[in-house]
DNA sequence: GCCAACGTTGGC
DNA sequence: GCCAACGTTGGC
């Protein structure tokens, strides 16, 4: 099982938008970036990514969503090279984990986040989520 | 709101 | 295929 996190600015959609869409989720569309979009083909069903608020005056990882429909074609383009998977809302995290409190933590050095700010579907190792899973006062998953 | 970093586009 | 110009992202 791989994990991911997603970005999202809070003013365009935030956690508490996922959060009200309930078990039907939401389709992560608009992706218009292949890597990101080639993260988004590699997701399995099942599997479990951060969602991060971006642009934020504290961006942070702040809830833990579940994808539950495999990459397909975006419905917001004709265009077919871009897919996306759909996500609903698990659980929010305890409390936040910023952006500078993972700049600060030695284990995360090597985050996406920290070193391509601007990947907006990335991998997480089970290192790095076990690590901001422990920052937020989380038990370990 | 500003600006640096990055990805994409398009002329050659 | 190169590279300059442009648009977008996202931290601050």
């Amino acid at each position: 099982m791989a994990f991911w996190l997603m970005k999202s600015e809070a003013d365009v959609f935030s956690w508490d938008d996922l959060v009200a869409r309930g078990p039907a989720g939401e389709a992560w569309d608009g992706v218009r970036n292949y890597q990101a979009r080639n993260n988004m083909k590699a997701m399995q069903v099942g599997e479990r990514a951060f969602f991060y608020h971006s642009r934020g005056k504290a961006p942070a990882v702040v809830g833990i969503c579940e994808v539950i429909a495999p990459a397909h074609p975006d419905p917001t383009t004709e265009d077919p090279r871009w897919e996306c998977v759909d996500v609903r809302a698990l659980a929010p995290l305890p409390r936040p984990v910023t952006l500078s409190e993972i700049k600060a933590d030695p284990r995360l050095a090597q985050m996406v986040l920290v070193n391509n700010s601007r990947l907006s579907v990335q991998p997480v190792t089970d290192a790095e989520w076990a690590a901001i899973l422990d920052m937020a006062g989380a038990p370990a998953a």
